[in-house]
DNA sequence: ATGAAAGCGCTAACAG
DNA sequence: CTGTTAGCGCTTTCAT
């Protein structure tokens, strides 16, 4: 089978590619083509079984209704659950979704961004790494519609869309402290992107606001480079370390998994010795024994906001408008943080 | 920053864009075009920071170095997984990925198909949904580029990768058996597809072989479209049904999620009072208490093996040439299958 | 009401 | 050694 091309319909039907095109474009009325003369078009068009080859329909109009998502690691579920429903929404409004990994290197990244925008990709959401600033730069002084999701750049005005991280580890901390735990540690990835410093930043509040009772900062920074088994020891020895640790808040998804690895190796037991709170949620936390109470990120929210957002810049060419959206995290309070023997939150 | 285009290039140089687009594509030598010029127009590219356009070198060539990759569920860890190590291997082969989900719908699966074709693929790697049979067809009768991933249908003549299914299933039904687990159920998807009837020979093989000693089968089928919830309750009422049932073998990730959240409601304890086996692995199994035995797919080789086949055919252009590979899973025995009172409640 | 023709950016015969 | 030219499939202005 061939590839049909509007000529072959022309052909067909005895008429030019241009009144095909016409018609093809729901363009008929305005054009007033014959409806008789453009149901035959229709009718030739479907037998043959006639599709647009879209690669020189995007040549030719410079849209190419595909979408660039540049993530962190899409086999991650926190990313791999915002793709689905990226996916999802870019199809209702008609757009396809081309994804790719950075791995959070910035090379990566960088080489990704270039190939997506040689590859005339009409918009981007983009999770970006930490020195990609000057790269969304350029597409933002190029005027490319683009939102930024899950982190950004403080000093850069641009489309985003995140949870509010402060004030989901402001909480996280302070549920830790709410359940009598009296040492809390972070962990958490050494990095200095705003959504890893605003964890931060609202961890050290929630224990200063409870500093009465609580003890001091303790604080581990792992290198987003680690391999598992590191990331697990690491979090091991900062543990064995420190006996008067009673609290864990991690910050991500995947230093709570090695931890509750690290935890187990360490033979200590999760809630009634050690109080464990996380960032992001998954199966192992709602799922696992005990669960672990975490601060739920609202995926599907943050997906949909972010292609609205950019649908309507593609759509009002409205490119220079700019809209940040921090979106709450929720609270789920689980088995990780029921300290048994102490009842009195005092 | 405009776009610069190969004519911009050749205008700045005072050249052809022949001249430039030999130059660019490496046929310098070729070509004998002097040093001296190809140096100037090399660098005069680097300079004006020019890159191709894809879509009209695409339009072009006929090809658009991209891949389609068509999984079920990209949310799904097991085709995250996939998805990131196809991504990565194509990458080194110089291809870009264009992922979407079918969702499991023949409808879905079949527009989307059409999608990438009229988006001009230079192959595909297809998870292919129960009725898309024909649409596959009409693809290896236009000669494209395809492999089929994790399952495929057993009278259609193309290349495929995937797990010994069979093997899996029996020695995952075997190994409760083993244990001492009496009358095992079978928790499967409500589908026809050969992964699934496989699973399902696997485990009644395994029963038949045991027989002395094991019960009668017993199995739940679950549509695919049933809610997590509608899916938890039904595996719930299936083991509330037969107090007889010791052991239970899940034939895919989220049937068995599915089911440790049944079984934690019915009030159970795994392994004491039921043993459990699930096919593919995950954070969940791994990590959870009980730990859960799996039988565990080899993820990153399929995805490295389905890439470099359809690699293989786009250079040889031998898209005639058909292969079937069939790779061992490897048994994970963890807590679930150890019959014994548990150390760990948590 | 319909068609001719130009052109999107690139490649590659063929000419010189 | 380098340039002219045609054309990939489609849209769209302008002409009739």
């Amino acid at each position: 089978m061939k590839n049909i091309s509007i000529k072959d319909i022309a052909k067909e039907v005895g008429v030019s590619t241009t009144t095909v095109s016409f018609v093809l474009n729901g363009k008929a009325k305005e054009k007033r083509i014959s409806e008789d003369l453009r149901d035959r078009i229709l009718q030739t068009a479907a037998r043959l079984n006639y599709r647009p080859n879209q690669v020189a329909r995007g040549l030719r109009t410079g849209q190419t209704h595909t979408l660039g998502l540049m993530v962190e690691d899409i086999s991650n579920p926190f990313f791999a659950q915002l793709a689905r429903v990226v996916e999802h929404e870019a199809d209702k409004a008609g757009y396809t979704v081309m994804y790719c990994s950075t791995e959070n290197s910035d090379e990566r990244a960088t080489s990704l961004l270039y190939m997506l925008r040689h590859r005339q990709m009409d918009g981007f959401i983009i999770v970006p790494t930490p020195g990609l600033k000057k790269e969304i730069q350029n597409l933002v002084d190029d005027r490319k519609p683009l939102v930024l999701v899950d982190r950004f750049f403080p000093d850069l005005l641009t489309c985003y869309v995140t949870v509010d991280n402060f004030m989901g580890a402001f909480e996280g901390a302070s549920l830790l402290l709410r359940k009598g735990y009296r040492k809390i540690g972070l962990i958490t990835v050494d990095s200095i992107q705003v959504q890893m410093m605003e964890r931060e930043r609202g961890y050290a509040s929630a224990l200063e606001k409870g500093k009465k009772k609580a003890g001091t900062e303790s604080i581990l920074r792992i290198p987003y480079d680690y391999s598992p088994e590191q990331t697990v020891q690491s979090i091991a020895d900062f543990i064995r370390k420190d006996p008067q640790l009673d609290g864990l808040f991690f910050t991500t998804n995947y230093l709570g998994v090695a931890g509750l690895e690290a935890i187990r190796l360490s033979g200590i037991k999760v809630a009634s010795q050690i109080g464990v709170v996380c960032f992001d949620d998954n199966d192992l936390f709602r799922l696992g024994s005990p669960s672990i109470s975490v601060i739920a990120q609202p995926i599907a929210s943050i997906a949909q906001k972010a292609v609205e957002i950019l649908v309507d810049i593609l759509n009002h060419k409205d490119v220079s408008a700019s809209c940040q959206l921090v979106i709450p995290p929720t609270v789920q309070e689980r088995e990780s943080t029921y300290r048994q023997e102490i009842k009195n939150p005092g």
